[in-house]
DNA sequence: GGCAGATCGATGACATGTCAACGAAAGCGT
DNA sequence: ACGCTTTCGTTGACATGTCATCGATCTGCC
C-alpha cells in the first residue's frame, strides 16, 4: 500500500494538455468539416477508411475493425448515412450473415470534396504547429501506447487480474 | 490552385497514431474507471474538477468553462449526478440567476477513492511508457495547440473561400 | 449428417451530447 | 425609473453511442 505516485509537474502538465488539446482540437475539426463538407467526424472517418479501399467496398466487420468501432455502433451509423445516400449496403456472396458496406457516387464525391478542407485543418491547428522533430515524437509515441494497449498481455500489469488458463 | 498538401509519411503516422491512441486510451480508462469506481469519464472530470477548489463549490458556468463543456451539457449532467447523490446544487447568493454546484461528501469520497486507481492507469497506459523527454515534448507540443486554438484570432488564418474548384 | 458454439449484423432500450429556445435576472445607458 | 441587451441555467427535441439480445448463419467436431 503505497502511497499512489501521483503525477509530478511535468506529467501533470502533459496530461492536462493532452486532454485539453483533445477536447479542443475535436471542437474545431468538427465545426469546420461540418460548415464546410456538411459531415461529422465519423461520417468522415467512415468515408474516408471506404475510400481508401480499392473499390469502396469492405465487410462491415471489417470496417469496424479497421475504425476500432463495435459493430452495433456502425451499424446504425450505416442507417443513417444509408438515408442519406452516402453509402449501401449489399449481400456477401461468400457469407449468407454478412453484409458489404459500399460506398455510392455521392459518397465518393463528399469525401473526396472534404478532404482537402480537412487535411488542410488539421495541418492548421496541429501539424504545422509542431516542429519536424515533435511530429516523429507524437508518431514514436502514440504508437507505443497504441502497441502497448493492443497487446492483450498488458493487464498482467494490474494489480489485481491474475487469473490465466 | 495549389494542389491541396497531404500529409506525408511521417506527419500522417503521427495524426494516425494520434487519433488511435485517443481512441484506445479513452476506451480503456473509461472501463477501468467504471469497473474499479463505478464512474464514467465525464462524472470524474466533474468531481475532480470540484475537489480542486477549497470547499467544493462551484458556479455552474465557471465549472463548464474549466471543463470546456457548454452549460447545457453540465447542467444534464450535474441532474443525473445529483440523482446519484454526487452533487448538489445551492442557490447563488449574489446573483439570484446562478446557482452553485456543491461536492457531497458521497462525492467527496467518490472521487477520493477513485483516483489513484485512475492516475495509476493513466500512467500504466500513458505516462510511464513515455521517456521524460517525450513527456516534455506532449506537454510543450499540446499546450502549443490549445494557446493556438483559444486564439480567437486563428480563423483569419483560414484561406478565403475566394477559390473556385 | 448433425449438433454445439461462435460470429455476423440488426434492433430496441437506454445513456449521453447537441442545439435552439425559454424565463428569469443582471448589466447598462439614458 | 425605464427599456434594451446580455447572461444564467433549464428544458425538450433530437442526434449519437452503448449495451444486451436476437435470428440467421457459419465452423468445427463427432
Amino acid at each position: 500500500m503505497d502511497g499512489p505516485r501521483w503525477l509530478d509537474e511535468r506529467e501533470d502538465r502533459a496530461w492536462r494538455g493532452y486532454r485539453r488539446m483533445r477536447r479542443l482540437l475535436d471542437l474545431e475539426l468538427a465545426r469546420e468539416l461540418t460548415q464546410d463538407a456538411g459531415l461529422s467526424e465519423p461520417d468522415y472517418d467512415v468515408l474516408s477508411d471506404l475510400s481508401e479501399t480499392p473499390r469502396g467496398r469492405l465487410r462491415l466487420s471489417e470496417l469496424a475493425h479497421r475504425m476500432l468501432w463495435s459493430r452495433s455502433r456502425l451499424s446504425h451509423h450505416l442507417s443513417r448515412m444509408q438515408q442519406r445516400g452516402l453509402v449501401t449496403r449489399e449481400e456477401c456472396a461468400d457469407d449468407a450473415r454478412g453484409s458489404i458496406v459500399v460506398l455510392t457516387p455521392a459518397g465518393r464525391q463528399a469525401i473526396e470534396s472534404a478532404a482537402p478542407g480537412h487535411v488542410a485543418a488539421v495541418r492548421r491547428h496541429l501539424i504545422d504547429l509542431l516542429t519536424p522533430a515533435e511530429v516523429d515524437a507524437l508518431g514514436a509515441l502514440t504508437h507505443r501506447v497504441v502497441d502497448h494497449l493492443a497487446d492483450p498481455g498488458l493487464r498482467a500489469t494490474r494489480p489485481q487480474p491474475a487469473a490465466e488458463a
